[in-house]
RNA sequence: GGUCCCAUCGUCUAGUGGCCUAGGACACAGCCCUUUCAAGGCUGCGGCGCGGGUUCGAACCCCGCUGGGACCGCCA
């Protein structure tokens, strides 16, 4: 009991974009584990690019991870004992063990730079948390198009150290115990060993998540769509939609269960259970995550969903009080796949105008008096409630031998703008009498 | 070109030698429900890449082939 190393992981992005859906991947099954273990995720800042790192990037990276709901126990806002937690801010680290492995002569100079010396017969094979052992033969080292072996550059002549260098450093100076990262690190894995083994340091456990594709199966990228976190957020994706989303992706629980909140994936999720080949993003199946979860939402949290996009669309929330708002989302069932589209869906509750602006007909004089007899009687029915209206409506329909669909689409257009919608009596009782009154009263009908 | 990894329905996956005439989910199609569209219910379509072994028995183990991916920067 208790004797087991402490868990601690990293997510180590470069602050040069937004945080990227397989960034968010990467992060996203650290801080499970992390979780699931009862261990400590850290957020470690890779600033070593000068010419590409900004601080306005590391910030939008930071909010990305606060939106998808990943809060780290270190980094460089909230510190640690294992500080500084940018790269930047570690130069003399990687400079005093570069330099002590030049007096071991390890490593030499060339100009500025720093460089690893590498030498043949090293084993470089390793064992793979989720890819199981990895066979590396001795000259997988070799410069492209040549046999020779190539050193590894430590630090740069800029003085910054290169990423398979500071990389070890940090990890091995933060505690790190587990090194989870995507699969396109499984090659830089035989060179930073190699510094681990010339450092004299312990190895951590390696673990390598299968990539995220785009439909042709080429490594997702800007080329596919939206790849930032931020983008899905402005479509009307919940965090709670994109992170179950993007748990399933790679990795499955052993059942069938795919819908599940933050809390069962913590609970849920298994490092071995990673799978090990690379995934195709399906857009389909985050549509239906999300809207699995929309219909999951108790309604004042839907509502708060809904109304920033409601918002978007200039429309006055603040004429209506939430409770009501709410209730009528609830009215809107399954429909729509993002909180976007259910906004869209959905305007004419909170306002007549866009229904005038969609719905303008012209009715014959014929027509008229026959829509007026039925909307007037419907109008007339004792107690507003949906099925009182109902009832109103097949009773006229029935004495008059005609079909119920061609008033009930009358009145959908009138109240809603819209060939589609909720059961229209229902969207009636909930616009309340007056309201149904206005609109029908604009259109003539009554 | 070199090194490494991977291979079950279109997609995400379950499956670790017999429970598999391969299960689930998305998507797609049809039906039911119905004032519309969703939702929901039911049904259907669709897969172990190929070839050799091993075994009484292979989706599962071994080999080869083919296919796909990643990496080969003083980028991370």
């Amino acid at each position: 009991m208790g004797t087991e190393r402490e868990i601690r992981v990293r997510f180590a992005p470069s602050p040069t974009g937004a945080l990227h859906i397989g960034g968010g991947h990467t992060a996203l099954f650290n801080w499970l584990w992390a979780r699931h273990k009862g261990g400590r995720f850290v957020l470690r800042i890779e600033d070593t690019d000068r010419e590409r790192s900004t601080q306005a990037y590391e910030e939008t990276i930071m909010s990305g991870m606060r939106w998808l709901g990943l809060d780290w126990d270190e980094g460089p806002d909230v510190g640690g004992v294992y500080g500084p937690y940018r790269q930047s801010e570690r130069l003399n680290l990687y400079r005093e063990n570069a330099e002590r492995l030049v007096r071991e002569d390890k490593a030499y100079r060339e100009g500025e730079a720093i460089i690893f010396r590498v030498l043949p017969g090293e084993d470089l094979s390793f064992d793979d948390v989720v890819y199981g052992r990895i066979e590396v033969a001795s000259d997988g080292l070799r410069e492209k198009g040549s046999d020779e072996l190539k050193d590894i550059v430590l630090i740069k002549s800029d003085g910054m150290p290169t990423y398979n260098y500071a990389v070890v450093v940090d990890d091995h100076l933060m505690n790190i115990s587990h090194v989870i990262r995507g699969e396109d690190h499984i090659s830089n894995t035989p060179k930073q060993i190699l510094l681990y083994h010339a450092l004299g340091w312990e190895l951590p456990a390696f673990a390598h998540l299968p990539m995220i594709l785009g439909k042709d199966k080429k490594k997702l990228s800007k080329r596919h769509g939206a790849t930032s976190v931020y983008e899905f957020r402005d479509m009307g994706y919940m965090p709670d939609s994109v992170f179950n989303f993007l748990a399933i992706l790679g990795w499955s629980p052993g059942d069938d269960r795919e819908i599940f909140s933050r809390a069962e994936a913590v609970e849920l999720f298994e490092l071995s259970r990673v799978v090990r080949k690379p995934s195709v993003f399906d857009p389909d199946k985050l549509n239906f995550i999300n809207q699995e979860h929309l219909k999951r939402l108790d309604p004042m949290t839907r509502l708060e969903m809904v109304r920033p996009f409601w918002q978007e669309l200039g429309l006055p929330i603040a004429s209506h009080d939430d409770a009501w708002l709410a209730d009528a989302l609830t009215l809107m069932g399954g429909r729509g796949k993002t909180a976007k589209e259910l906004a869209g869906f959905s305007d004419y509750f909170v306002s007549f105008e866009p229904v005038k602006a969609r719905y303008t007909p012209e009715f014959s004089e014929e027509e008229k008096a026959d829509l007026k007899d039925f909307f007037t009687k419907l109008l007339a029915v004792p107690d507003w409630t949906d099925s009182a209206l109902e009832a109103q409506a097949r009773e006229w329909v029935a004495q008059r031998g005609v079909k119920m669909k061609d008033y009930a689409m009358t009145l959908r257009f009138a109240l809603t703008g819209m060939k589609v919608s909720p059961g229209i009596f229902e969207v009636a009782q909930h616009l309340g009498r007056d309201e149904t009154r206005r609109r029908l009263a604009h259109y003539g009908l009554i």
